[in-house]
RNA sequence: GGGGCGGUGGUGGAAUGGUAGACACAGCGGACUUAAAAUCCGCUUCGGCGAAAGCCGAGUGGGGGUUCGAGUCCCCCCCGCCCUACCA
């Protein structure tokens, strides 16, 4: 007999082709059925498509594709994050337009992508590159600016030499450039930054989110909500010539106010403004070469792996007073007080917060304990470490004998607003975001300097600010359009004077925390997006990516999302309603994989060779989509010859339909298996267990054959067409080509990912002969067969009578039976 | 230091508290073939007994507990990976 052979490349051109003529997968927004907006996080345009890219958007497809079965209308758009670093690397190395280099990447994988067979909506396509798309980032820019949530400020800035510009802190990974890991300075620069602070509080509520716990988790780590109070402390500056002293007031933040008797010093960040003002003459020797080492070492120390680092620190030979008990501690600075959170000055309790304490001991500083435990062990002389909860308060005036508790903790913070020296307050581990980067490949920020008005916000009509061409590339510390007079000489809007643009350009992040509601309409040129088709799609139902954006992308989302909707741009609350992060996939060695090592398995490669659907269903079976696992050459192997003999299974039953059908008894198997198979693998998609899935097609495949080998003529027996059917149907959204191309052959003419997901009668998921497990004192010692269902009696009677059961009771009277009717096993007590 | 995830055959991995190892990979044996590839069939957790069908014992990182029954639940310990890190 002759029979067609499976041949993967072929098939997949052919449906690939066809689907883009028939628009298959362009959502459109009159649709009647419910909308589903299925989204993949954007790739990055780096030249090639790699075998993360992959499994990322295996899943979303498959994903996608089932919901379209199941009946909703699937949006599942794509695009390019296209601005960013490495255009400008390859510019500089290549000699090569970011442009051009970036165009001819998006070109590239454009292809890839369509290789991979994802029902992508190709019509609504977003890159952030192009004009079309950052004339609305500019736009939202304004928009943040004209709302009072962009604003310019002198602050210090995560500097980075090598790549010559600022980072945002998300960007710093151990005190160094996540991108060239060279060591990350502090340099004070005029910066654009959003106030996301402003969201904090919001932020960390996920009400109605659908989101791995993990995620949120870090989130809420990010943002770092304390408690706590800010007090103030009253320092004397030193007389300075010809002029008498003068009492100034320093605010701290705590969380543990009611530890204030415990304060025996003061300190401040290196880089607090009033260290200069608060040096004696005697000092000023020793805080200056201090301050020399923390801005020699700081970076240093930050790269060790040490997992404490010595305290540091110089007394400024000043005091400051305690405003709660009167007392007089000095002032030190140490470099263990940042800057960058609460008020960059802490009082040092040492007998209650082990940082405090550490720096109290190596310093010879006094440590008073006022906590004490309940048989009074404490003791400030003799303590080897910080005790933070414990017992009741002492040493507290009023205080003592409070116990460690919020409402002692509300006490303190009560009797410092009654003196007015401070009042409860909240700080935040998170900082604004700073967005202004001096490069040259991202969207210009639409700000112009004159020098009577200052920075002038881009009129909206005059959007937008393109980014010119030519440029040249030199390792200036500045963007390159500072360079550009063309570009940087520009007028004042409001008074048509001269005047300069602003040469920075916005952190590639803004880009992609809105290309999720450019994509409900990227036509629109009027718009951002048009408020209808927004309110249509948004939120995104199923988010899909890399758990390395959960503090970066998605909290900017996140942040993005709230203040349009308080500018009135949108009516949600959150951008993604359901979340999922895909595992990594490694190499064969079972490490990352890297052009290092040499692990690294390239798609196209494995396409040539194998076929979309085969390298589609291998990524899925190589184990839980959220945990990835090891690429095994030979393991794509197996999951090729499912798909041959699913072809063969399918080929020959088509064939051998010679218009006669054969009732055989092997037909209620097939029939039971059918529904078997619908039953399982409908749970798996739904809950995006691949490997599984595949697991149960393999195994309704394996069993229709097990059956075809019983009897041949099964395969003219119309259950066991309608298996094989269900078969095709159930794989679809994994294989799309091979399941399309067979649908056809089996004489079908519309696609078989438009067709409804099968439902099954639970009914016939049930064998008529079932396995009854018997277990005698907990262990397995006998199995039979009956029928499903039997009586507590029945069971009972039937299982005592078994030998192998009466020889494990050993002569014992059986003292307890149970029987398990949904499990089919017995268990019996003797 | 803090937080999270995980530890199951030679390998990847299955397993609503109910037959541990589904489904695959690799390996071994066999069929087909002049031969090989491809394909198909069988075996494959470990140890012991048996000619075989099979039987017995152990077994999910280690120790304890709850339960008729624990990979799964509880307590203690060990190991690995990821994130985070002087946040007052």
């Amino acid at each position: 007999m002759a029979r067609s052979k499976y041949s993967p490349t072929e098939i997949e051109r052919k449906w690939q082709e066809r689907w883009a003529s028939e628009d298959l997968y362009t959502a459109r927004d009159d649709d009647p059925r419910p909308k589903y907006y299925n989204l993949a996080m954007l790739p990055y345009p780096s030249g090639d498509l790699h075998i993360g890219h992959w499994y990322n958007y295996t899943g979303t497809d498959i994903y996608g594709r089932f919901q379209r079965m199941r009946g909703f209308n699937v949006m599942q758009p794509i695009g390019f994050d296209a601005f960013g670093l490495p255009a400008e690397n390859a510019a500089i190395k290549n000699n090569i337009q970011p442009r051009t280099w970036t165009l001819e990447n998006i070109a590239r994988m454009r292809q890839q992508l369509r290789s991979l067979g994802a029902g992508w909506d190709w019509s609504r396509e977003a890159v952030t590159c192009l004009p079309e798309y950052y004339t609305w980032t500019q736009w939202l820019f304004l928009q943040f600016y004209k709302h009072g949530l962009a604003y310019r400020t002198n602050a210090p800035a995560n500097w980075c030499p090598t790549c010559n510009t600022t980072l945002a802190n998300e960007q710093v990974v151990n005190g160094t450039c996540e991108r060239c890991h060279s060591v990350v300075e502090r340099r004070e620069i005029d910066q654009w930054l959003l106030r996301i602070t402003k969201y904090a509080d919001e932020l960390l509520r996920y009400d109605g989110l659908d989101w791995p716990e993990k995620t949120r988790l870090m989130q809420t780590n990010w943002i770092g909500r304390s408690e706590g109070a800010e007090i103030r402390f009253i320092a004397e500056v030193p007389e300075a010539k010809g002029k008498g002293s003068e009492r100034i007031e320093i605010p701290v933040f705590t969380t543990r106010p009611d530890t204030i008797y415990g304060v025996t010093f003061f300190v401040l960040a290196p880089e607090h403004p009033l260290v200069d003002r608060l040096t004696t003459p005697e000092q000023r020797g020793a805080v200056e070469a201090y301050l020399e080492q923390v801005r020699r070492e700081t970076e240093i120390e930050r790269l060790s792996t040490d997992e404490s680092h010595p305290k540091t620190g110089v007394p400024l030979g000043t005091f400051v007073v305690n405003p709660v008990s009167g007392e007089k501690v000095p002032i030190w600075i140490a470099d263990y007080v940042l800057m960058g959170y609460g008020t960059g000055a802490v009082m040092g309790v040492p007998a209650h917060d082990q940082r405090d304490f550490e720096f109290a001991r190596k310093f010879g500083i006094p440590v008073r304990v006022v906590y004490q435990d309940e048989k009074s062990t404490l003791d400030g002389e003799t303590m080897t470490e910080a005790v933070t909860h414990v017992g009741h308060v002492i040493n507290s005036g009023p205080f003592d004998g409070m116990p460690d508790s919020p409402e002692t903790i509300r006490a303190f913070i009560k009797r410092i607003e009654e003196i007015g020296a401070g009042k409860a307050t909240v700080s935040y581990r998170l900082r604004d975001w700073l967005i202004s980067r001096q490069r040259y490949w991202g969207a210009p920020i639409p700000i112009v300097y004159c020098e009577d008005h200052g920075a002038v916000p881009v009129p909206e009509d005059q959007l937008p600010v393109v980014l010119p061409d030519e440029v040249q590339f030199k390792p200036t510390g500045e963007s390159p359009l500072r360079y550009v007079p063309e570009f940087l000489n520009t007028t004042c809007p409001v008074c048509g004077n001269p005047a300069t643009r602003e040469t920075d350009t916005m952190d590639t992040f803004i880009c992609s925390s809105w290309y999720f509601l450019r994509y409900t309409d990227p036509d629109d040129a009027l718009h951002p997006w048009t408020a209808e088709t927004a309110t249509k799609w948004m939120p995104v139902d199923m988010y899909i990516g890399g758990p390395e954006h959960a503090t970066m992308h998605l909290l900017y989302a996140r942040f993005f999302v709230k203040a349009l909707r308080d500018m009135g741009l949108l009516a949600i609350d959150e951008p993604f309603t359901r979340l999922y992060h895909q595992g990594m996939v490694l190499g064969p060695d079972g490490q990352k994989m890297s052009k290092s090592r040499g692990n690294v398995v390239a798609p196209d490669d494995v396409i040539a060779r194998y076929g979309a659907d085969a390298v589609r269903c291998y990524l899925m079976f190589m184990g839980p989509f959220d945990q990835g696992g090891p690429w095994n050459n030979q393991g794509i192997e197996g999951v090729a010859r499912f798909l041959n003999r699913a072809w063969s299974l399918l080929t020959e039953t088509i064939e051998a339909q010679t218009g006669e059908t054969a009732e055989k008894p092997q037909g209620s198997a097939a029939e039971r298996l059918r529904h078997k198979a619908i039953a399982r693998v409908t749970d798996d998609y739904a809950e995006l267990r691949f490997n599984t899935a595949l697991a149960g097609l393999m195994e309704f495949v394996n069993g229709l054959n097990r059956l075809r080998e019983e009897d041949p003529a099964v395969i003219r027996d119309a259950r066991f067409l309608a298996a094989v059917d269900e078969l095709l149907v159930l794989l679809a959204p994994m294989a799309p080509h091979v399941t399309e191309e067979l649908w056809h052959q089996r004489g079908h003419t519309e696609s078989i990912h438009l067709r409804p997901w099968p439902e099954y009668d639970p009914a016939l998921t049930v064998d008529n002969i079932v396995t009854l497990v018997v277990q005698v004192n907990g262990k397995v010692r006998d199995r039979l067969e009956v029928t499903p269902g039997l009586s507590d009696e029945q069971a009972r009677e039937l299982v005592l009578a078994r030998p192998k059961v009466q020889s494990a009771l050993e002569g014992r009277a059986p003292k307890k039976f149970i029987y398990v009717r949904d499990r089919n096993l017995a268990s019996v007590v003797g």
